[in-house]
DNA sequence: TAGGCCATCTGGTCCT
DNA sequence: AGGACCAGATGGCCTA
């Protein structure tokens, strides 16, 4: 992760491809490729001459309120980003402190989120074992008598390709 | 160069 | 109404 992290928030300007009328953003510039779902490929309408026919034959104050109700809604898109982009920041602040917790080899090797997650499941489980044959006094394993820890994590990284 | 991983943007949906 | 959450799409970076 740490090649990306050093991408500055910054860097991810907020797209709105330069224009204030969302059907533009369709025209599918270098920055307006970006994040172009089909909900919104189908929402936004192109640009016609019949369209822009009609945009011009309505009133000053329409269009004025429309940009005021285009730059409102672009406010709030900004604020969405802005609280989607920390809500994501504070899942991998959460996903980095569970990773602190679980042992790696090599110690500095990192794992990726979805290994951290199913490394995690895996340890609990081994964690767990333990802690039931130590309350029935049993003699505890090695860990590496633990196939599923290993053997699970390793499997679903097979699964994964 | 293909594939994996990631950050970000976006629109939809649900909840308060 | 506004925020949280989610899933899909996209582009950048890195590695085999």
């Amino acid at each position: 992760m740490a090649p990306q992290s050093d991408r500055s928030p910054d860097e991810g300007q907020p797209y709105f491809g330069g224009a204030e009328d969302p059907s533009s953003a369709a025209g599918g510039t270098p920055a307006g490729s970006r994040g172009t779902s089909p909900a919104r490929s189908a929402l936004a309408p192109r640009d016609t001459a019949a369209r822009r026919k009609g945009k011009a034959r309505r009133g000053r104050g329409k269009a004025r309120s429309e940009s005021l109700l285009s730059k409102q809604k672009r406010s709030r898109r900004m604020k969405a980003n802005d609280r989607e982009r920390n809500r994501m920041h504070h899942l991998n602040s959460a996903l980095d402190a569970l990773r602190s917790v679980l042992p790696t080899f090599p110690d500095d090797a990192k794992l990726t989120k979805i290994e951290t997650l199913r490394f995690a499941h895996n340890y609990i489980w081994a964690l767990t074992q333990s802690l039931r044959l130590a309350e029935q006094n049993l003699p505890e394993p090695p860990a590496c008598l633990y196939p599923q820890l290993y053997f699970r994590f390793s499997e679903e990284k097979e699964e994964g390709k």
